[in-house]
DNA sequence: ACCTGAACACCGTTCAAGT
DNA sequence: ACCTGAACACCGTTCAAGT
């Protein structure tokens, strides 16, 4: 009672977090402020600064760890094109649910720049199966990225068609696809 | 000296707007708020309420205005894969003027849904124009759309290698056209 | 180590009042 | 018609103080 006022426990980083998380997409980014969410949690809005920097470092803490947090598909020996469709539903999936972060995350997109992360690594080891030369990778992965982020962000500010997403879906996977097929011979 | 105090001559709101966009031009969305807007023009912050509704709906216009103002490329009979590289440049250029414009273009699409806009008409000619039919029009320009603004985003978030976007941009072109190329025969 | 209250410098917006 | 000042309900964040 005397160090925690209104709490049995302490504070921790993964219930700050995760709670941010669901603010988000209760609300959107603005529906997200340090003092709704020192709220949500009976606590005082200056606690949560003993744990995170800031509220920028807050939102890039959560996108970061739902990045890793996805559920990517593995490599089941199949055909690249259904690989890459897999992923891109995983993309939106994910983007379903969590459309704010995926907003942000579209807008700073440095904090998934590691290269490392399975995301990446996801899509290079498509990529490769799609015949695409080393020196390609980089540039191609952050291309399709962009643009299914792109489709993704579309999608979830409800900009299409509703009863057309599945087969605008479509269409985005045969152009992506199609591109990539004709890109085996590419010259540098 | 009655009226307006530290002002000449009376508000406009194309005055109003376009500082507006300066401002978001220079310092991002964050850095466009109400107040330092009516610092900027020398005014009291209410004074602006008395020509647009609110801070969103300024947004909204100083976007749809620059939307329609946005120069396209005509149709000068050159290949359609010329004239969309065109297109997907005066994107590309105008996103590099105006990257927090189009940061809230591309989370706001419903600003320039109105399919009889430029951007929209001249998309749907150069499709025409690469054979498609016109039931898929509404969905492939939504889709190219949501890509290259995906990417202009990518671009100007600074997400790209600042002496390898030229080639990305390249890739990213090749990409599409190729996808279109292999669309000439959709069955629906 | 962890939490707090008061305070500062900002927001967008309403509303009644001025000319 | 156009502009204003005071006020309200919010923000993020700092800092000194509490246990």
């Amino acid at each position: 009672m005397a160090v925690s006022a209104r709490r049995g426990a302490p504070l921790t980083l993964e219930e700050i977090s995760s709670t941010a998380l669901r603010l988000m997409d209760e609300g959107g980014v603005e529906g997200l402020s340090m003092r709704k969410l020192a709220a949500e949690l009976s606590v005082n809005p200056m606690s949560l600064y003993h744990h995170v920097d800031n509220k920028e470092a807050l939102i890039r803490l959560i996108c970061s760890t739902a990045a890793q947090r996805m559920e990517l598909p593995p490599d089941d020996g199949s055909p690249w094109q259904d690989q890459l469709r897999a992923l891109a539903l995983a993309y939106h999936r994910n983007a379903l649910e969590h459309p704010a972060m995926w907003h942000h995350l579209h807008n700073h997109p440095e904090i998934i720049a590691d290269r490392g992360l399975v995301i990446w690594q996801t899509l290079y080891r498509i990529l490769r199966l799609a015949g695409l030369p080393e020196q390609e990778l980089r540039r191609t992965s952050d291309v399709l990225h962009a643009f299914v982020t792109g489709f993704v962000i579309a999608e979830t500010t409800g900009h299409l068609p509703p009863d057309e997403v599945e087969r605008d879906f479509d269409t985005a996977i045969k152009l992506i696809i199609g591109g990539l097929a004709g890109m085996s011979g590419l010259s540098g």
